[in-house]
DNA sequence: TTAATTGCAAAACTTTTGCAACGCT
DNA sequence: AGCGTTGCAAAAGTTTTGCAATTAA
């Protein structure tokens, strides 16, 4: 009989580093969705020996264990998120900003659209387009 | 006076160049989403001297004119499609492969989206992210 | 004619990776 | 002790840009 491992897990983490915390924290901390190079300045303030392989590598592993989402946005740059409830984003055309949206996410979307189309859909993602509260003026 | 001219319409195209037809008809061709890279193979097929500048220069021109959608999907490499008509993706998570999804579009989601979140809302986007008909199996 | 566009190459920018040292467990 | 993780630097991948030559209008 075979067992599946927790070691068979690939890219997940195995330790708990001072690194990895600081990450989860700093982006617990904000609501401003940074890119990577952002996470990197703001964890170096605290920690001002952090490398960029240390940021990439940790975003990578906490996001395939379910603890913060990458987001999409165009040419360059992931852009990161330390809420994980399921919930969609407005990308402000002019000042480039990323906003939450409040509102809950449409449920039975996937279901009917995997009915519909024949593909196995596990989940989705929504970005809207426009301008943010302070960018309409 | 003052009147808008065209001219001070900023990154759209002036000139009918060769380069131009031969990339907005290879992405006709497909329904790969192909990437940046893959357009610039397409197009030596045709002009062997086409260089990369032109394939992303004409392509931010198409897209800015509304002749062509850019497709973000994660770190790396935008993909391009050559169907202007409003259709989600589906991303699928095995091959990486993205594919028009059909069904018709979710019409009144930005005007009440705006609605409840006070955000100006041009259009959305919607990417489903599963397994497509090859790999479900 | 004149100004947008091209091809080429270099630069800019984001992300990944090799490796020795380090530090969880 | 064993091996996952770190810091550093270099490499890899994508996109942009400067410039002289070309070409559409």
């Amino acid at each position: 009989m075979i067992t599946i491992t927790n070691n068979m897990k690939k890219n997940i983490s195995r330790r708990d580093t001072k690194q990895k915390r600081v990450i989860l924290e700093e982006l617990g901390k904000v609501k401003t969705h940074p890119t990577a190079d952002s996470v990197f300045k703001m964890v170096r303030k605290e920690m001002p020996t952090v490398s960029f392989g240390t940021i990439y590598r940790n975003l990578s592993l906490l996001k395939n264990e379910g603890k913060i989402l990458e987001l999409t946005c165009g040419k360059y740059s992931s852009r990161y998120d330390g809420d994980t409830n399921p919930h969609y984003h407005l990308f402000c055309l002019d000042c480039k900003g990323v906003f939450d949206i409040e509102s809950p996410t449409l449920k039975g979307l996937d279901k009917e659209m995997s009915n519909e189309t024949g593909f196995i859909i596990k989940y989705h993602r929504i970005n809207f387009y426009g301008q943010c509260k302070q960018c309409k003026s």
